[in-house]
DNA sequence: GGCAGTTTGCTCAGACCGAGGACAAACGCG
DNA sequence: CGCGTTTGTCCTCGGTCTGAGCAAACTGCC
């Protein structure tokens, strides 16, 4: 139940409908395919007429394709309809602290090239050299395709109105208008948006698997940090300084351990990856030098798993405390929002037989119901790197998504 | 940008336009009123002649009425059109421990009536007086006039489909249908909603002052407990188990003092006006006898600022220790979410100005931007009781919201 | 009082689109 | 080949927006 904005709002026109009509229709070829225009008009509840003269706009539109006749038992073999996506293209891009990966893909996010460069934290530098990657992709794998366009995804919040970059802490980064670069050196239209907030967007809009009717959930990728992207009510959180989902530096306890962001007991600082490994090795988190000595002894969460399987205890007692403190995070993001699932990406994962346990039982003790304990949590197992998933998903959903009135 | 679920979809049908058109000119009349048809089709930029249809349709189904004629400096003089709000009249329940309270207003929230009752736990005596009472009033003060429903607020998560009370603790209620109870009682529409919830609501549907574009901000009501109501993207957060926004129990220092609800250093064992007296006094929170020597006490929140201000400076400190922990609280809300605002509600806003420095302080040492930490706290100060203001908005917001499309 | 200019509210033809029925095409089966 | 079935298209009808045109109402000025 929505209030109407009466300082902006979107009247309704002659065409309305038809927008409305066309997008459901749209969406039914995308998880249906391929599908008749029969099977369409019985799932819409109108007339095959109805059906027949939208679908030849989307035909025409370039929207959609008509594939081969299907084998009915009885009666007049239909046409079936798919979306058109083989022969158009997506850019994805994921800007990391380390490395920047590319890749090329279809509109079903399907993956056509991969490669990587070291990050430039200048954007002079960084934004040509991905123009020409882009460029050269285009000519050897785009032949006879077009592109719609680039999805660029940046490790820190973006500003909803204008692309920039607001806070980009690993790069330097402070207000920078990467977007309005790159669409100027390639000429494509460019879609950016955050890490985590770009892998709650793939979960909707480019996952085949799993069901559609899950309108809340949370996403939340363990990694150097803790980093998590919101979807409520079937819509992403942003919030109003385009700062939401910052549950990484929620405090769990505010006489803790100090965080890398100067501030006492944050999630972060109990959970990531990093902190998991300062547990283990005894050393302090916020210490440069300690964190330096931690890179070079090459030690990662996933060798910790291995570790407690083969039988260090250290290990196992240090991924059960992480998953202790992971319940407890969780905790106070389902009394939060309450979601339906949670989604987790990170190495922890790999060893999520050891750290549910104790998470499940930190959860219990500091939910109110059995149910908001038992919220499903569902590892990501994205073969493709879930942030260029992610990246991929905001070149796609505005083709799909609903129209806006009222 | 949301994504149509292909398994429940509102297809545009040829009366849709109207419908949200029709929705959009309630709505203008509601917040500009008294306005002219004339005025109402430059707002929307269409022809008056689109308006005059709308509005007669409107009109003969008593959505609308015609006031007086305005003076304007030239031409014919409009007819300025109002929201038809004098005779249609709106029960508020608020249902709370201790007692009932009971409201007849108009479709604006304006009072009529206000009487109250002692709270019976057992739901088969508690809704016979309240539908007695009802038609009392109804009989007393609805000459001439139409009621338009019952909203109902009750101390406890409500299960969006069914209606149900899930569970409140406080009554002793576990999955009991009070709506459907109360609407056989009274042959009235009964609306129910949790009571943060529909504080929220209430802020949104019956604000008359507070602008309207704010489509994110947290309700707070801090009393016994600590309650919230989430606004996100313009609709309310239920969350899939109608348990969201339950901050009062998110862990504020895991090792930190015991709730009531049985979990250690819950928010609301920090910051709860019984936390604060607990606090003050000595006693311990989780103890019933300490409880009962409390209530006893007769000391209240509001007492204590009075104290404060007094000279007492145990209680001033008592007071900045609340404002701390309200701090690192709201931190956690805003790292989650990042409302526009905060919106509280209770004692402690009497003695704000004391509260208010040391809550910025907590804030600004957990929050990671300037203008995160600076997120407006704006003290709730209505007249009527807010969680009647909220039970009103119940019934009115359905007739205001925007039409389901797509 | 009469006239010009302005604003409001209403009417009406035209265009767009959904609703629903009619019909030809395509296909399997006896 | 005819029959039944299903698909896809066509066409008319009615609801809605669109935009122009017009009468009514009002002020100010001559």
């Amino acid at each position: 139940m929505r209030k109407i904005n009466t300082r902006h709002f979107h009247r309704a026109t002659r065409t309305t409908p038809r927008e409305i009509n066309r997008q459901i229709v749209l969406n039914l070829v995308r998880d249906h395919q391929p599908i008749s225009r029969a099977d369409l008009a019985r799932r819409m509840d109108v007339g095959r007429g109805m059906v027949t003269s939208l679908v030849n706009e989307l035909l025409a539109e370039g929207e959609l394709r008509e594939g081969e006749t299907a084998n009915v038992p009885r009666g007049r073999k239909p046409k079936l309809l798919h979306i058109r996506s083989h022969d158009r293209l997506v850019f994805a891009v994921d800007i990391r602290f380390t490395r920047t990966y590319l890749m090329l893909c279809d509109f079903d996010g399907r993956e056509h090239a991969v490669e990587s460069l070291e990050t430039d934290f200048d954007p002079g530098t960084l934004v040509p050299e991905l123009a020409e990657r882009i460029e050269r992709l285009l000519r050897v794998h785009g032949a006879g395709c077009s592109c719609e366009g680039i999805g660029l995804v940046v490790p820190g919040p973006v500003a909803r109105g204008t692309g920039r970059v607001l806070h980009a802490p690993q790069m330097g980064w402070h207000d920078i208008d990467v977007r309005a670069a790159l669409e100027a050196a390639t000429g494509l239209p460019v879609y950016i948006e955050n890490d985590s907030t770009a892998c709650a967007l793939a979960e909707v809009w480019l996952n085949p698997h799993r069901s559609n009717t899950v309108e809340s959930f949370v996403y939340l990728t363990v990694a150097e940090g803790v980093g998590s992207g919101i979807m409520v009510n079937g819509e992403v959180v942003r919030g109003h300084g385009d700062m939401a989902g910052e549950f990484g530096h929620v405090p769990l306890n505010f006489e803790g351990p100090r965080c890398l962001c100067g501030a006492r007991g944050c999630w972060e600082a109990y959970a990531s990856d990093l902190a998991t490994l300062a547990r283990y090795t005894g050393l302090e988190l916020a210490d440069p030098t300690a964190r330096e000595q931690l890179r070079a002894s090459q030690l990662t969460v996933a060798g910790l798993v291995q570790r407690a399987r083969g039988g260090d205890t250290r290990a196992l007692e240090t991924l059960e405390a992480t998953g202790h403190y992971l319940g407890i995070g969780l905790s106070l993001v389902i009394n939060a929002i309450n979601p339906a699932r949670v989604i987790l990406d990170g190495q922890i994962a790999t060893g999520w037989d050891l750290v549910e346990p104790p998470m499940r039982r930190a959860l219990a003790a500091h939910t109110l119901t059995v149910e908001a304990a038992n919220t499903p949590v569902i590892l990501e197992t994205g073969g493709i790197h879930p942030r260029l998933r992610g990246a991929a998903a905001l070149v796609v959903a505005p083709v799909f998504a609903a129209p806006i009135v009222a």
